[in-house]
Order: C-alpha cells, then structure tokens, then sequence
DNA sequence: CCTCCTCCTTGATCATGATCATGGCGGACA
DNA sequence: TGTCCGCCATGATCATGATCAAGGAGGAGG
C-alpha cells in the first residue's frame, strides 16, 4: 500500500491519530504536547482489527512491536512443554501488550484476542529512537513498565497468600477498577473471558471459580448471568478481597 | 563530606569504577563503549556497606534512586495490612532494586540486607537524563525491566501451577544458575536467606520447606545442612522442577 | 426445529500442604 | 561453660481446593 493512501485510510477506517482519541489521557503519549504528539502518531502502525480468538503475536516469534490496546481485550498465555498453558494477563484498552518481549527478542507468550479488538501497532525501535528526544515519552515508557511490574507483584501476593474467595474478590474488584477509570460502569460489565481464563489466571481450578461465583451471588455480593456481571456490594466484595488472617 | 574527598574515598573503599568492576559484564553498563561508561559512573554513588538486616530503602519512602548489587544479597518485601509480608524477591550481585518504585514516586516495599552487601546508588533523574544521550544504556535499562517482568511471570506460572516439590527444585536450579553465570560454584554454595524467607517467596510454610529439603536430601538431590548447599544431582533436581501433569 | 458442541454448574471424594505442637540444634553472650 | 533464643526438623491432624463425574444451558449451523 502506498505511502499516500495512509492518511486517508487512517481517518476512513477508525479514527487513529493520538489527538482524537479517547484514551489518549491514558495511553502511552499522555504526558506529550500537542507537536509531540504528531512526532510519536506518525511511528504508529494501523491494524486490522482482530476477530474473537485470532492472536496479535505469537510465543517466540521475533519481537518487534508493542501494541496499546484501543478496543476490546487480549489475554496472554505461556505454553511450557506440553499442554500446560498459563495466563499471564488480561490487557484492556490503553494498556500496553508485549513489553515482556523486549530482552530476549521474541514474544514470552501468545496474545489472543477474547472479543474484536482493534490495536495500535507500535515498532519498538522506532518507539525507542523517538524516546531519545522526548523525555515524556521516555519516562512514560519507563512508568508503565514500573507499574506492570508492581501489579505483576500483586498478583505475586494473590496466588501465594490468598484463598479462593479472596483471589475472585480481587479479581472482581480489580476489573471494576479498571472499567471505571475507562469512563464505564464499575457495577455492570460484561466479561470477555471464560470461567477457564479466570481459573488458570487465579490459579484455580474452573469447578472453583463456579462455585465461588455461585456462593458470591447467594451472598448478594454480585449477580451474575453468564458472563454478564452486576456488582451489587462493591464494598463488602473488597473487605473479602482484602480479608487478612486467612488461609 | 565535602566533593573533594569523593574520589579519594571512592578508590580507597573499594574498587567503586565500572570499568574495573568484575560485575560490568552483567550489570547495567553491559553495553557501554569506555568513554561513555566514564559518565554513567560519574553519576554513581556509593554508599556504606549495609549489615545484615539493616534496609536499603523502606516500602512507601519516597523513590529516588535504583540500586545495582556488588556483592552481597537483599530481599524485597512488601507489608500489606497487619504483619502480613509477601517477599516478592531476591536480589544477587549486578541485579537492579527498585525499578518497580519508577512510577508511584514511591518504593513500593522495603529492601533489606540480607548479609553484609555494597550496593551502587544510582540516582534515577540522572540515569534517565543519561539514557537520553546514551542509547545502549537506554537499551540496557529496558531489557532489564523488561527481563524482570518475564520472571515475574515464571513466578506466577511457578506459584499458580507447581507443587512444593517443583517449586523448591525450581528455587534450588534457578539460583545456581545465578550463581553460575556470576562465576561461582553451581553445585556448592550457601544460602544467605533463611528457611522462613524461602517459604514465604515460595507461598509455602516453613514446614514444609523443611521437609521436602529433606526428602530431597534422602533422595540423593542435594546435601543440605543448615544453610550450606551442595547440589548433588543437578539434571534430576531440573527433571523435578519441570515434571509435567504434576497436581 | 433439532443437534451438536462449548461453556458452565453442581455433587462426591481425595490429596496436598497448612496448621498445631513439640523437640533439637547451634550460635551469641554472660 | 551454661543459658537463652532464633532457626530448623518432624509428627499428627485438618481444611481447602483439585479432581472425577455427571448433567444443564445456550448458541451456531444444519
């Protein structure tokens, strides 16, 4: 595709520039002005938007790009040896997916979308050429490698400390965090992962997540009807996240 | 103490340059032409050697510097609530502390010595300054972070996914590795943490540490007696740390 | 409309590792 | 040299959540 389609493809098929997104007080150029802006937009990548189980990268294939999340989410998952996955993360928009990748130049794990999602592509080398000569960027960059390296921490902490209950609690909690600072609704969402997603990402097995989900509904915490989920008792739901003495 | 004095303490203390450091093969200068590893250290302070407990930095101070370790050990915990700790990792020689303080302002747990150990201070503002004209020190500082968040994800995989067993194989292998790419003896070596700190990084009670260090000692693995090491049987202690369809 | 398949729920049993309890060892210090 | 205290080992019991087993609900596609 020529060079002098691009701009016109860009505005017909979403709109991609940084200046008129709504993520944008999120996402990675937060700190930019406006010139900057332009500067790091013109390094991004357009991609078709991923259908419901296609994967953006895949282990072990050459590093080249971080993707910020635009719409939709993403899971990642490890296979080691045979059979034995592990998912490592859930990424919603804004968030950066493949940071995990830079050492070592290829991807640690496959990153698959769970619903349509759209992505903007980001070469890394142009990202950290750019990051030369802005120091927002720059430090933004480092920022939000700091802190998937602190919430990694916290997830240390969940699977090594906590029951069960409190593991769902947090999870629950955690997304309803994370749809509110997204403008949506912290009570009503929608999950766009199974019961076996949430499992293996909590480290439980899918009977427990059922049942627990069962007994948080029978509790009055939540209401849940598939994958549709009501929050009813934000509240009482951090207390049993953050319930201490146990286990 | 006055500017004047810096340098003539420096060499006399300890060998505090770079490029004299048997560490600069793995620490963060790793990639930096001679010239240029002459302005990373000038922006490197020393610090006294820090005894046996005593704390490098405390969970919420404020976040000034990264630490690189030159000899010694350190363990990072985090206090959540009411006396309940999470360890959330170790520190050996040329690894970096505290690059999960980066964004928040703020160190989010505390370090502390866990035997006699001399650490490089390097004060972040200047490093990030220096990333900006030094692009393999750059480089260097985003592998390392991104280095980190791949073991932070085998630790979840290990804590969500293995049983006792594997977890303390795979604790044993892995730091004789570490060992091993610093030089020292794979098969011999001492523990500088105690049976309570390997527990709680591990998600497991003392007791059982204790006992599956044990059996591992009947079962011709290792050779354990109080915190001296010697690993018998590296290529089984690896088979039962990566044993599949185990719990 | 029916069928198939995936995803989810619920019940019964079992196993791993936590917890409780006790005793031993060894180093620091008087 | 004896005492104390922190660290470690080991035994007995218990609880949490995994596993095994079966069945239901809902959606896609004929």
């Amino acid at each position: 595709m020529p060079d002098s389609l691009t701009g016109r493809r860009r505005s017909v098929l979403h709109e991609t520039r940084c200046q008129t997104c709504s993520l944008s007080s999120l996402c990675l150029p937060l700190a930019l002005e406006i010139q900057d802006m332009d500067q790091f937009d013109a390094i991004i990548r357009r991609r078709a938007p991923l259908k419901k189980g296609e994967t953006l990268f895949r282990q072990d294939s050459p590093f080249t790009s971080v993707y910020a999340v635009r719409s939709g989410s993403l899971k990642q998952v490890t296979t080691e040896g045979s059979g034995d996955d592990q998912l490592t993360n859930f990424y919603l928009p804004s968030e950066l997916v493949g940071l995990d990748g830079i050492d070592e130049e290829h991807y640690p794990g496959t990153a698959v979308a769970l619903e349509t999602t759209t992505v903007c592509e980001i070469p890394f080398d142009r990202l950290d050429h750019l990051s030369e000569s802005l120091p927002e960027l720059r430090g933004q960059l480092y920022r939000s490698m700091s802190k998937e390296l602190r919430e990694d921490r916290r997830m240390m902490r969940l699977l090594s400390r906590k029951t069960a209950d409190q593991r769902l609690a947090s999870f629950f909690t955690g997304l309803s965090d994370r749809f509110r600072r997204r403008g949506y609704s912290p009570y009503s969402f929608r999950l766009s992962m199974s019961r076996a997603d949430i499992g293996n990402y909590l480290g439980l097995a899918v009977e427990t997540v059922s049942r627990i989900l069962g007994r948080f509904q029978s509790q009055g915490l939540v209401e849940v009807s598939g994958r549709e989920v009501h929050i009813l008792d934000l509240e009482s739901l951090i207390l049993v996240a953050e319930e201490e003495g146990a286990r």
